[in-house]
DNA sequence: GTCTATATTCCGATAGAC
DNA sequence: GTCTATCGGAATATAGAC
């Protein structure tokens, strides 16, 4: 009977825990003994599984991102008309961020602290694609049913409004008294706020 | 004659590189010798002016936010017109973080690391004050010159607007090939775009 | 106050028993 | 594969000369 197991396997649990640790700490903050804590072993296992610390890192690092990032390039390069694909683009996206709060200001550290080879590296030279949302930006704004604006501009504006409030939660925490329910009402509010937002700043 | 030093002496030199350095690493990143290195002197120094990593490191700290926050809630809290304020916010606010690329994220991962208690220890039990900014929204809606929308929403998008494109910056280097020049430029564009942005959607 | 040298602690990694 | 024990280097911190 072939292997099929149906609980993690230890490296598997592995993974689970580091993603957990990383995710928190950072690569800088992280120990491999927090990570062994989380799994119930011992440090020796996490070097038997993945030789360094760093390797089990990028493992990590490499498995966010490209859970993360590709589905939204997806929707950039579907063929949903311009207004459509914003409102499908930002509801996705704080969708996946209230499911993985963590994940932006990850990604967000580590885009900033590993060098661009990095990165180039992980995505295996290539790079996630937009062109076709930004080509809709320009046809529209050509046909004049839209005000003129740069493309990367509103693409700022937008992933803006989506990922920063989650990166900021407890500033708001802090200045409004905002509690753990009200600020996840509030993102699910935004899921459709912010695309009609987008949309009201687009029309002339 | 009373000391009145001119030059920065050594207390300040070891603030100045620290400052740098944890802006730039982060705390655990950071080394002591980095810092060291970075005032042409020696770790032991370090040591004998603020004894340890974390005090020297809760120094920059505060120091920080001391010195970039509280200048923004001084503009929430005018007498300005609420569309001047909104311009005002958004200008200054980017011109400060085109000075101090590092420091959104640097304060956004330590108010997701420190407890909350740590906050509020840091600013004296008092909270910067906004409210002034939200009564302005709320008069304008009841007024029914604006559309209605939560004040707290509003908020959020604009500091999501102005601060987000800078801890993405390596981002949209990536997707975008925006080069450090360019990036100027569109940061310095948004300080006016940003806040016809917020008021155009503002506009019922 | 500033330095060199050293102590101490911490942490990633390996060796080797089972 | 998993464990305990330990190594070796790195980083924080201190001692003590000048």
């Amino acid at each position: 009977m072939a292997k099929l197991k149906i609980d993690g396997n230890t490296e598997e649990k592995i993974l689970l825990a580091a993603r957990k640790v990383f995710l928190s700490k950072g690569l800088a903050g992280a120990r491999m003994q927090d990570i062994a804590d989380e799994v119930g072993m011992n440090k020796a296992l996490l070097h038997y599984y993945f030789r360094t610390k760093d390797k089990l890192f990028e493992t990590i690092f490499k498995e966010t991102t490209r859970q993360f990032i590709p589905r939204l390039t997806t929707i950039f390069q579907s063929d949903l008309p311009l207004f459509e694909k914003i409102e499908a683009f930002c509801s996705e996206y704080i969708d996946k961020i209230i499911e993985n709060p963590f994940i932006p200001l990850f990604i967000l550290n580590e885009i900033n602290k590993q060098p661009y080879s990095f990165l180039q590296k992980m995505w295996g030279g290539k790079k996630p694609e937009i062109s076709k949302f930004f080509e809709q930006l320009k046809t529209e704004q050509t046909k004049g049913s839209i005000r003129p604006v740069e493309p990367l501009q509103v693409l700022m504006n937008m992933m803006s409004m989506c990922a920063f409030p989650f990166v900021a939660k407890p500033l708001w925490k802090f200045v409004a008294g905002v509690t753990d329910e009200q600020f996840l009402e509030l993102m699910k509010t935004r899921k459709k706020e912010v695309p009609m937002f987008i949309i009201q700043s687009l029309k002339k």
